[in-house]
DNA sequence: AAATATTTTTAGATTTGTCTAAATTTTTAT
DNA sequence: ATAAAAATTTAGACAAATCTAAAAATATTT
């Protein structure tokens, strides 16, 4: 079956707001989709019809087994475009995701997989993300948010919980990029902020808030 | 400036028709992109609008200089697409088009020219059709049609006339593809047939129109 | 458990791209 | 040069995806 973007872009995000707060609301997913509460609820009713979700008017919803197909298909083209992106034509992490959410959108299976095929079968994006296979099914990600790391650790940046401009702004400002390697010096228990060296810059200090936004894997 | 996906096709469709006949008209159009000849004259009303082409009601259009280089900048997007679908993901020349109809409404230069350095800055299509470069200038195309060549020469197949699955079922059984090299013996001036011989088979005798919808490379 | 606030849905409108059928203009043929 | 044919445009309708404002349902507060 096709289905139209907007279709695929409510998918998509009721899938990833479902992957972390299990309760997903209509306006929520308003709010993902930088649109209107009355628009999500037309949607859903097309989206039930479809039988891609289970809904019922005021009690809310959830992706079916189809939806959740439907919508690890949509991820597994967003994240092997992302590879693609960065590994082939060597466009910065930043950069990769508005191109994917366009090229996401083409839904060809054959295309998919040589695409797939052709990256060898990359298991995570440029962001530390996992791939969904053509099953559907993905590696668990090795990635933790900082705050779970403990003194004296090494670990790799690969990935940021939200790209607003103002946390890109600040981790550009303390040379943190994904792929930065950095060791965990000590943190501090009264506000949980941490002291963290980058390479051989000076040790720095970064907030709690930061750290919680900064998903890393442990080096051995 | 961004175009909608119609507004693209029928850019690109307008341009395509302009190459081979000049003189294009409304129904012309319909037929080639599948719609109404009431739907074309909307949309020339809006393309007009844009400044995108010249057009008088009743008497015509044709693309402005503005239209023609955004149909270029459509195509090149496409021949790009198929050069990389071929090439890289090793789809065969009958698979590309259709993909390369989807990937080539994304419409981001920095996409655009990195893709083009990354496959080497291409000059043909895997139908030997001439990419334009950024600023939508393009190789004039190598090929002649078959019944511009005289006998005893050799050639190189590099693309065919119309994609309909008549021909392409025709070539099939003839053992012609694009890449194929046959040498032209002898012409009957009775009915412009030819005949033909591919690699070790035995000669065969192929219809003028079959002649005139194969695109060839003279081989030095 | 009412009253109030919040969330969600409905109602009705708008835009884009399409359609069919009718009207208009241009072209062709007699 | 007029009648008939063909091509093109206009008029009016429709589906998809969106919007705002109002109504309805649910949740929260006192």
């Amino acid at each position: 079956m096709n289905y139209s973007i907007s279709e695929e872009n409510h998918l998509k995000a009721i899938f990833h707001l479902q992957a972390d707060s299990n309760l997903v609301t209509t306006n929520a997913l308003a709010l993902e989709l930088n649109t209107s509460a009355a628009s999500v609820t037309d949607m859903l009713k097309k989206l039930k019809q479809k039988k891609l979700l289970h809904y019922q008017p005021y009690r809310g919803f959830k992706l079916s087994v189809e939806g959740r197909k439907v919508a690890l298909d949509i991820v597994r083209r967003h994240r092997l475009w992302e590879y693609f992106l960065s590994e082939k034509l060597k466009f910065t992490w930043d950069e990769v995701h508005e191109l994917a959410e366009e090229l996401e959108h083409i839904n060809n299976k054959k295309l998919t997989d040589r695409l797939d095929e052709y990256l060898g079968h990359p298991k995570f994006d440029p962001h530390g993300d996992p791939i969904p296979d053509s099953f559907g099914k993905m590696t668990a990600s090795l990635l933790v948010d900082l705050t779970k790391v403990t003194e004296n650790k090494f670990v790799e940046v690969c990935n940021v919980g939200n790209q607003s401009p103002e946390i890109l702004d600040l981790l550009k400002h303390n040379k943190i990029h994904i792929g930065t390697r950095l060791e965990v010096k000590r943190i501090f228990p009264f506000d949980h902020s941490m002291e963290i060296k980058v390479k051989s810059f000076p040790a720095i200090t970064i907030s709690e808030q930061l750290a919680e936004n900064i998903y890393v894997k442990i080096l051995k």
